[in-house]
RNA sequence: GGAGAGAUGGCAGAGCGGUCUAAUGCGGCGGUCUUGAAAACCGUUGACCCAAAAGGUCCGGGGGUUCGAAUCCCUCUCUCUCCGCCA
């Protein structure tokens, strides 16, 4: 959500920064500009009203000490007819603060500098790109024939228990996930990110805080019967971990880092994308966040893309960086660079990582403060990034370093794994 | 699931219809003393709305009673104790 002052300082500059995004409805600026104005005097309107409620609401206790009671009586009289006056105020004041919330939460942020203004995927900026594509030996196929011919990743089974995009690991396949979280959280928390592991499902307030709600409400799975929604990410519940907190200056930047799984009803998404690992309804993910000082947070930014860009390099995958341009970024972002790597079986750049800066747009939300060195409470700014998202790492791995007689992986995983490579399952493992 | 108790400022904790502009303690900040620190003493110390003063709002959330609610009533959420069930 954008602060309101942001809005009243400069409204022609909100307008501009807003087209970058391809956000259409700019007179919505205005409108809540001029639904604050009429807040303000109302809320005035209101305070003086109040006022003079509680002062003869005093002198009545005063003269019913004294036992003058038919001055009281009368001072009561007055009383009536104040609150019969405020009553309408009152509701009046109430719906413009109502409607002009609803409104400022339609607004997404504001893009930094950086953002460049095109709309689609194609406009997006490749800041860097590293590894070389490798050559595939002849006969080599994509991960959803490869996770059946080495039996860990079973997606029949996972529809007979859940539905689609359900995936069962089995197996080595089920050892990798857990090898791949476990090298991500000593990674992340080697660089001095506090290690949580959050509950799953979040109530309303949460999943408003961060921005799901009412923005993507549909993209959640709800659990009806106790208003519970499922996490997309675990972005969700450790940013909330703050809210409404006001924390000390010299405490940022706070670092966190957190394993979970991540549940997506991926309502309208459909077609060759989804095929096996490259799009599912569960996935495992490994995520970083950071709660920081406003003037660093670009700072944080880079060293939080460099963070993940390491992580990578040590897969020993191909991978490219790119800005994101105004038209592909997320509503609640500033600024964004998506992280891909070379599937090359599919020979396509899948996103393994995105990496933000909110700056004030969730904080303000959740009221996640700091104390400056003036006494005044200050918004800090947010960001996370995944590191990483585990399914299309998966897919890559397998894809790229399929050979006659197994699957390689990288050095850094051989401990993690308890072996250098995943070989084919012996007959009778198949016959559990 | 059953029975009971509770939710107050950063923390602990009093207040149970009008002087609550919330006692007191701890912690924090500033000062005196000290070479410096500790101790002691003195002062200070919440958030939000409003350009600011004045004023208003906030004692878990929401609603109600009353001229007036931290205090009484209803309701929701959460915490604790005991019983039951259980990984």
């Amino acid at each position: 959500m954008l602060q309101l002052q942001v809005l009243r300082q400069d409204p022609k500059a909100v307008k501009e920064k807003l087209a970058i995004k391809h956000f259409a409805d700019t007179g919505l600026v205005d409108e809540i500009i001029a639904l604050d104005d009429e807040r303000k005097r109302l809320q005035l309107e209101s305070d003086t009203t109040q006022s003079k409620i509680n002062a003869a609401s005093k002198e009545i206790g005063q003269l019913m000490a004294k036992g003058e009671k038919d001055a009281a009586e009368a001072k009561k009289q007055e009383v009536a007819a104040l609150k019969t006056a405020l009553q309408p105020i009152a509701d009046k004041l109430a719906a413009t603060e109502k409607t002009q919330n609803e409104k400022l939460v339609l607004l997404p942020n504001l893009p930094s500098s950086k953002v460049p203004a095109g709309k689609t995927p194609a406009d997006n900026i490749m800041v860097k790109e590293s590894g070389t594509k490798p050559t595939l030996p002849a006969g080599s196929v994509p991960h959803w024939d490869l996770i059946k011919k080495y039996d860990i990743v079973d997606f029949e089974t996972g529809a007979k228990i859940t539905g689609s995009g359900f995936p069962l690991y089995k197996g080595k396949g089920a050892k990798l996930q857990r090898a791949l979280i476990q090298y991500f959280l000593d990674y992340n928390t080697a660089a001095g990110y506090t290690e949580y592991l959050p509950p799953f499902m979040v109530n309303e307030a949460t999943a408003y805080g961060t921005g799901q709600l009412p923005d993507k409400e549909g993209q959640m799975y709800h659990m009806q019967a106790d208003n519970f929604y499922m996490i997309p990410t675990s972005e969700v519940p450790v940013t909330n971990i703050y809210r409404d907190e006001i924390v000390k200056e010299d405490s940022l930047p706070i670092k966190m880092t957190a394993y979970s799984p991540c549940f997506r009803r991926e309502a309208g998404s459909f077609g060759k994308d989804v095929r096996g690992l490259n799009r599912v309804h569960q996935f495992e993910k490994v995520e970083i966040v950071q709660l920081v000082h406003p003037e660093k947070s670009y700072d944080v930014l880079d060293e939080m893309v460099s963070h993940v860009e390491k992580l990578l390099n040590t897969l020993e995958l191909p991978f490219r960086i790119l800005r994101l341009c105004g038209g592909d970024m997320s509503f609640a972002s500033a600024l964004t660079y998506d992280f891909e790597v070379y599937s090359a079986a599919q020979e396509k750049w899948l996103e393994v990582s995105s990496v933000s800066n909110f700056e004030t747009f969730q904080t303000n939300r959740m009221k996640i403060r700091f104390k400056d060195a003036n006494g005044k409470s200050q918004l800090v700014h947010s960001l996370n990034g995944s590191s990483l998202a585990l399914p299309r790492i998966v897919a890559c791995l397998l894809e790229n370093n399929q050979t006659a007689d197994g699957i390689k992986l990288p050095a850094v995983l051989h401990s993690y794994f308890g072996a250098g490579s995943i070989s084919l399952p012996s007959l009778n493992y198949e016959l559990y």
